[in-house]
DNA sequence: GGAACGGCGTTATAGTATAACATACATGAC
DNA sequence: GTCATGTATGTTATACTATAACGCCGTTCC
């Protein structure tokens, strides 16, 4: 049999977490599935994927562009939003629209639904995969007889561990 | 006894719909609404918020830039921020936050829900009120002990009327 | 070899948004 | 009356976000 639609995950990362292994989790994760479907994950790309990974944060294009120019690489705008057009082709980083930045994908590859809860106090987006979510919107969409392409359901407001404080 | 939650809505304009209506009403709830608030909706505002209510397309900063100059005034990128920022604040335009674009709102002043139904085709983008997806995304946030200040969700696809074509 | 392609460098520019300061006008205090 | 205050707008400059266009280089395939 084939692997049932994935379950709803909400992975909310711990603060005392290691973050290291979360950074080569996703790497792993990009280098597989880019060689599964041919595609080239170069040494660039690689790298800007690991710095939308540096935290749970969503990072702007020109903070990574900021980071690149650090590390002694010559890079211009293009160099950051072509690495980023891949990253996003592949479903290893999403767009937060409503913040103008991206934020790596923990779960690339799989099928899945995509919301994100961002707390304005830490900055920290989490993303779920809330299957009744996209349920409600499917239902209303077919209502109205409209065929969707793209999602986008951006919360914005307190997480947990701030809210605590 | 008070009114009660009003109603789901979904006004999807019909293509021959008269939009001088709109348009009018949009103005007369807006009058009425800073009035009954004390706000002042100046010359400048109220022609702002009637140049993003030219159709029910979301509309850029910059278009209404362009159109406030050719009206003979003397416009800059903050006349037109500011007065929207003024519209926002009174919940007389709603951001799309995937299209760096204004929309009027349809009911003013009145507690709803919001999602919008974007058409890539035509550019529509129709307001949805819909307390389902609410309660979906509510519920989540919940469960993840994170307390909800806004919400985008911001749905492209096709609408019925370009499907059709 | 050389044509075709993908990835990246480079320059320039388009598009979106805000900071900071100046001006104008209305209102109310004295 | 005029002075202080507050709000709205004018004005200039700049920051932030994103893409167009062209060229170079290396690989692959014939």
């Amino acid at each position: 049999m084939t692997t049932a639609r994935p379950k709803p995950r909400a992975g909310a990362p711990k603060s005392g977490h290691n973050h290291r292994a979360c950074i080569a989790t996703a790497l792993a994760a990009a280098e597989k599935l880019c060689a599964a479907r041919g595609e080239q994950l170069t040494a660039l790309r690689r790298r800007v994927l690991e710095l939308v990974w540096a935290g749970h944060k969503p990072v702007g294009a020109y903070q990574i562009l900021d980071i690149l120019r650090g590390d002694g690489r010559s890079a211009a705008p293009p160099t950051v939003y072509r690495a980023l057009d891949f990253l996003l082709a592949q479903g290893l980083v999403h767009r937060v629209e409503s913040l103008n930045a991206f934020i790596g994908c923990p779960h690339p590859g799989e099928t899945h639904a995509t919301q994100f809860l961002i707390c304005s106090r830490c900055g920290t987006a989490v993303e779920l995969d809330d299957a009744g979510i996209d349920k409600a919107i499917d239902g209303t969409a077919a209502r109205m007889g409209f065929v969707i392409a793209a999602r986008t359901v951006e919360i914005s407001g307190t997480c947990a561990e701030c809210r605590g404080r």
